[in-house]
DNA sequence: TCAGTATATAATAATATGCTTATATAAGTA
DNA sequence: TACTTATATAAGCATATTATTATATACTGA
């Protein structure tokens, strides 16, 4: 059993509702790995700028994800001090990784970084 | 990393839409401790019988659960041979136990059994 | 075989979800 | 300031989800 043992039903369902989604389950699993902007999950995902957006909303909304404005991008990052985070990762070690998508990204000169 | 490790995303992100009802995800956490017939989940999540059956059908779709039948109800268990068990027996750690509820069930006299 | 009980299925209606397109906002830059 | 880029928001539409009601099916026991 873990440190945050004893979530409610009502809460953990609202999380897996929102993992229940490819795109967003995958975007967390990504987002284990480093921050991301808007920009770099619409190429990942070859998907529109609102869709991705919206999805990014809502995992914010539920506080999943922090977003954080540097220069003209906006990064989302794991919020780790959500109350389920550690049942999140713990689902998310279940997945296969995606530094190779990641790489891919990277190959096409896709990748924003700012420092 | 678990037994399961690579599950595809896919996969993984139907299970979670699928627990990502209340009322699923309740009964997964139950059927943990021991199988269920229909009627008990009707009293249990005071809910209708086709709405407890619809659920049931839903988890037995995708593999979570099986059913057989004992006389003359039909009993749903936890399918621990299900590629995503491990997972979501790692996932219904997180969640309070049940036992408290089924106590009241128990005292209500509503508790099915056939030995 | 018939009645009663347990469960499943079908049709339907209300609501939720996820995309699209169009537009607004906000920061960076000439 | 005006233009461009990055992102968010709103409206609309198609589809999915979940419950309800009505009905069908399958056992059990007299």
């Amino acid at each position: 059993m873990n440190a945050d043992t004893r979530l409610d039903v009502q809460e953990v369902s609202q999380i897996m509702k929102l993992l229940g989604d490819k795109t967003r389950l995958t975007m967390m699993k990504m987002l284990q790995l480093q921050d991301f902007c808007v920009c770099e999950f619409v190429e990942l995902f070859n998907m529109s700028q609102p869709a991705i957006s919206q999805h990014l909303r809502k995992l914010k909304d539920i506080g999943l994800v922090k977003e954080s404005r540097k220069k003209q991008w906006i990064f989302y990052s794991f919020n780790r001090n959500h109350d389920c985070a550690f049942l999140v990762e713990d689902l998310l070690k279940h997945l296969p990784d995606q530094r190779e998508r990641l790489a891919e990204l990277e190959a096409q000169g896709l990748r924003i970084s700012c420092d």
